[in-house]
RNA sequence: GCGCCAGUAGCUCAGCUGGAUAGAGCAACUGCCUUCUAAGCAGUAGGUCGGGGGUUCGAGUCCCUCCUGGCGUGCCA
């Protein structure tokens, strides 16, 4: 469909143009003054100056060459501005096309092409921290979106379970237990079965080793030489590996889970491994890779640069690899396997230097062509109350698990002391409200900005919150299942001015997504449905539905509730969350 | 040092390619439930948009400069 930002716009440039000025000038936003106009045109404003003519002049000039019977208004004003509102018929028939069109009529703008969007990457053998959350939630949110839009989407999990953190593991193990057959290199037999450790066993041995690294040189040049033979095919080393792996990846698909977020493809930078050999060896063919301090490194400086741009290094002087070679590896995977359009990496905005480089890398190295974009969405940091990145009372890294955990205690409080629901689906409803305290939280800032994490702000059952639009959408479900069937109600022309605001409201929900997926910025959805949300509620308010004593004009009132609840349900599935039956 | 990002109401944040009176939420105060869920709605109060210059008919938005904070700046990811 039409967006009708574009149908009044095009209608404006032929105005301006039969009035004989530029039809650039005829762009027509929506209204930031709501109390005079739905939507305006500052063009005149603009053309004065071209044409040494008051704005004024040009705006009345331009009106009229307008079709006025197109709106239920249209003017010029002081000192320039066209103003304009939309009829009753029009808008009328607006929304029903939107009703009757799939999803809506939005444009499939992603038809017939594909998108990798790498996210979440959590290093196995460490616990999911709230250092996670944001890439799961804003990657799983922008997967989805991208998926309405008709993109092939693929997301990446991207396993940190390569690097040194794996050295670490295997030398801390060896220390505290040598004897195991793993650290025989003469050991020719079946490794055990079963792992010698636990899933909590291996989430202590990490930061003890990692604390060790940093005080005992000999220990941390054990792990880096465990992560050489380890990535060169050290047969025990593998076999202590695959275990960590198991038991690292059921832990996070159990906590992802809760989260609702689901990943198509659960590689990791091993898998990039097998392809890393060759690429070297094409990188030094080209002369694009060069000595320098014992490492080989790819310069990657433009001379049209403001800073200097250090070199990406391809191999380290140990010889072994670093994150921009399994980075750069896994696009010759991801090219092979996937063909993508696309490759869109959410991760901490302080890689974004280092996303930098191995994209110019890729590029000098023909691993991806010039057609296959790349963009890398950094996101700001979770602050606690004091501004400072978030932690635990005791200053430690407050795990994902207890996060949700907490969050889920605090809603189940509210809902068990409202009793809404029955005992039996207290459980489910709280699992959902506490999601969408969560996510709504986190999603309804802007993705590239630090932001502040309160619990109590986020939980809060009133205000710009997840729970808020939860309970939006709840009371209308209510309305709808007392009711009766309503999918095949027509729209009807507005009943009043509270009908027409949350008509026009909805009118922008494509424009909403497109923007959203366009900036990469889920919280442009998040300031939609609130918008949206508070609409519905002025509506609801005003308007007693069910009480109506017309039988058509109810059937109108509850089409329109009826759209506005597939909408808002819609929106919410793209952030991640669903609305339970009550609250 | 250099580079990137941020600074808007007491707090947390919006503000879409410069446009009419800078918007929400929380906190404070005031109304509205024998009527579809008051987790709601309506209202009051609160801002020299970090400071200073400049461009423009017009600047929170563009340019310059300074201040403050965060992050980054070759072998962690």
């Amino acid at each position: 469909m039409e967006k009708i930002l574009d149908i009044i716009t095009e209608k404006m440039q032929r105005a301006f143009a039969d009035a004989g000025y530029d039809a650039a000038f005829g762009r027509v936003t929506v209204s930031n003054r709501p109390d005079l106009c739905e939507y305006q045109c500052n063009g005149a404003l603009s053309a004065a100056k071209q044409y040494h003519c008051a704005p004024i002049k040009i705006a009345q000039a331009v009106v009229e060459k307008l079709n006025a019977e197109d709106y239920a208004l249209v003017e010029a004003v002081m000192p320039g501005f066209i103003n304009l509102k939309l009829s009753d018929h029009f808008l009328q028939a607006y929304l029903e096309e939107m009703r009757t069109a799939e999803d809506f009529g939005i444009a499939k703008e992603g038809a017939g092409k594909t998108i990798v969007v790498d996210y979440g990457g959590p290093n196995v053998a460490k616990p999911l921290h709230i250092g996670h959350l944001r890439s799961a939630i804003i990657g799983e949110s922008l997967k989805r979106l991208y998926k309405f839009f008709g993109y092939n989407t693929i997301g990446d999990i991207h396993l940190g379970d390569w690097g040194l953190q794996m050295g670490l593991i295997i030398a801390e193990l060896q220390e505290r237990q040598p004897d195991l057959p793993y650290f025989d290199p003469d050991f020719t037999g079946e490794y055990p079965t079963e792992p010698p450790f636990t899933i909590s066993e291996l989430e202590e041995i990490y930061p003890a080793a990692s604390a060790k690294k940093k005080v005992d040189e000999e220990f941390a040049e054990k792990a880096h030489t465990a992560t050489f033979e380890l990535q060169h095919g050290r047969r025990g080393y593998r076999a202590i590996w695959q275990h960590i792996m198991k038991l690292s990846v059921a832990d996070m698909t159990r906590i992802y889970n809760s989260l609702d977020v689901h990943f198509e493809s659960w590689l990791g930078e091993s898998d990039a491994d097998p392809f890393i050999p060759d690429m070297i060896a094409d990188f030094k063919a080209k002369g694009l890779a060069v000595e320098s301090e014992g490492a080989w490194v790819i310069p990657v400086a433009e001379e049209t640069d403001k800073k200097e741009v250090p070199p990406c290094i391809l191999v380290k002087s140990d010889g072994s690899a670093i994150y921009a070679t399994t980075d750069l590896a896994t696009m010759v995977q991801r090219m092979r396997d996937f063909k993508p359009d696309k490759i869109l990496y959410v991760t901490d905005k302080r890689q974004a230097l280092h996303f930098e480089q191995v994209f110019r890398a890729a590029r000098k190295g023909g691993i991806i062509p010039e057609n296959v974009e790349l963009e890398h969405l950094g996101f700001g940091t979770m602050n606690g109350s004091d501004g400072k990145p978030f932690k635990t009372r005791d200053g430690g890294v407050m795990r994902l698990e207890q996060l949700i955990a907490e969050m889920t205690e605090f809603v189940r409080a509210k809902v068990v002391e409202n009793k809404i629901v029955e005992d039996s689906a207290v459980e489910e409803t709280t699992a959902k409200i506490a999601l969408a305290a969560l996510k709504y939280g986190d999603l309804s800032n802007q993705p590239t900005k630090d932001y502040v994490f309160d619990m109590d702000r986020f939980a809060a059952f009133e205000g710009n919150t997840g729970p808020y639009i939860l309970y939006t959408i709840v009371r209308i479900k209510s309305i709808l299942s007392r009711y009766g069937a309503w999918e095949h109600l027509p729209i009807q022309s507005p009943a009043n001015p509270y009908a027409k605001d949350l008509m026009l409201a909805i009118t922008k929900f494509g424009p909403a997504l497109e923007s959203a997926l366009h900036a990469s910025a889920p919280n442009l959805i998040c300031a939609y449905i609130y918008e949206l949300a508070g609409c519905v509620n002025k509506f609801y308010h005003e308007t007693p539905i069910l009480k109506e004593e017309d039988e058509t004009v109810k059937a109108g009132h509850i089409a329109l509730i009826g759209l506005a609840k597939n909408v808002l349900e819609t929106s919410i599935n793209l952030l991640g969350f669903s609305a339970p039956e009550k609250m």
